[in-house]
DNA sequence: TTATATTTGATAGTAATACTATTATTAGAC
DNA sequence: GTCTAATAATAGTATTACTATCAAATATAA
């Protein structure tokens, strides 16, 4: 495989002093990633990072000012890699078809295109984003944080997917949601599978527990929402319905 | 409006003393909702409730082991009314699109059949579901939590949205993720029209700023995305792609 | 009505989190 | 070899997330 230079484009509102240009700071964000895999992001603490890098606390605020915002670092580290993946994966690609089918590949194996950062592993972030991406931007300050931009990747991710689906179909009438909804889908579909099938449609045979037949069933999951509202004709508008509501009273 | 009399079925694994039973208990029930809305789940804490009913955290330790229990108490409450407000809703209705419309309409709005329980505001909760309502099961514990039968009542939401999704398609190979889908991207597509709207198609006109209209316009991105999926005639199955991998190197 | 059981409140205490601040030490740049 | 920047060491505060004990209030049953 050849090697590829590129970099990541992280907002730097995220950190107070940027992470990848010191070894503390490759070695915060390296054990920050295991070690949430390993404790959820609830039980993670600084304190418990600084014990497994054996530094302390106050060299950790120097780079974070708190665990949700590097949690968000990280999240956004995804975002931007995935982001890349797809550029470089579509680089020859002229086929539209050929396109989604790549980038709903991507968004549900991180191990394509590994990247040879040594100090992001991106498997394990993979599986942190499958449990708590969304916690990134699903809380009391969402307004605060989009202000000073933590998500701009996270809308350019989107973005790039749906000026796929407007390709594929120019007349599309929701082509963003669509695009987030494949991402967010994505992500929910692999935990499901994992953790709550009765949420999905997963097979699992006795013998057929290998992930690569379970992405694949992911992939005709995602793959089938996304062409099926693509070439959906449009019938005539839903007429609005009304409900006739009772009051329900709970015993 | 009629009263009609239902009780809500919730996994008594969520409580160490059931608070419907008790003034205290409904007390913590109210106040619960209203502090995690003004504060976020994350800033709230049961000091914080029991000075707010005037308590005390150990009267509050009796009837929930901790935060989380009582937020998945309370998410279970919205799953189980939403699953009420469908039974009552398709009561008698016999076409299958009819149903389908309906029962998005109800994922979408909690205002319709607005329970008359003196201690739930069903309103304020189901915001508090938009925002943070996929944390009670996107943690370390899930599997745990999930042999206590914490998620019983989501699965049997999701299962009552698939079978309509049968009934009008008998043949859909993805039925439990398209109910499950259809769940997750109303309440993600409501958040983001409200905080991150590049990530969905909802339009505001200057002063088409109220929420019937930005109702109206999630209702059709779910109903496209619902029957499109029901209706779509499967095309031959997709050609798994390869992926020639360059390796990324992160400068 | 009194005795009794149950519920709640008051108080205290522990370990951990989420920080902030200060000073000492070390390593690298010039 | 000195200067500078980065890190470590230490300490301290307010809050969280509990557990435990006992007293006061209240409902209930005899």
């Amino acid at each position: 495989m050849d090697k590829i230079k590129v970099n990541l484009n992280i907002n730097s509102k995220l950190y107070l002093k940027d992470p990848v240009t010191t070894e503390l700071g490759k070695k915060i964000i390296k054990n920050s990633v295991s070690l949430i895999d390993e404790l959820g992001l609830d039980d993670f603490s600084f304190r418990k990072l600084a014990r497994k890098i054996s530094s302390t606390e106050s060299s950790i605020y120097r780079y974070f000012e708190n665990k949700n915002y590097l949690f968000t670092y990280l999240i956004n580290w995804y975002w931007e890699w995935t982001s890349t993946r797809i550029d470089l994966s579509l680089n020859n690609i002229k086929d539209s078809t050929k396109k989604l089918k790549i980038i709903i590949k991507l968004l549900i194996e991180a191990s394509l295109y590994n990247a040879d950062t040594e100090f992001v592993d991106e498997e394990i972030l993979h599986r942190i984003v499958i449990r708590e991406g969304t916690k990134a931007y699903h809380h009391k300050l969402v307004e605060e944080e989009n202000k000073y931009g933590f998500f701009l990747s996270y809308k350019a991710l989107c973005k790039k997917i749906s000026l796929v689906i407007l390709e594929l179909n120019p007349k599309h009438n929701y082509p963003k949601a669509l695009a987030s909804t494949l991402v967010e889908t994505a992500n929910n579909n692999i935990y499901f599978a994992k953790h709550l099938p009765r949420l999905t449609d997963v097979k699992f045979n006795e013998k057929d527990n290998n992930p690569n037949k379970i992405n694949e069933q992911i992939f005709d999951i995602l793959y089938h929402m996304a062409t099926s509202s693509i070439s959906h004709k449009l019938t005539k508008k839903a007429k609005p319905i009304k409900l006739n509501g009772n009051k329900i009273v709970f015993t």
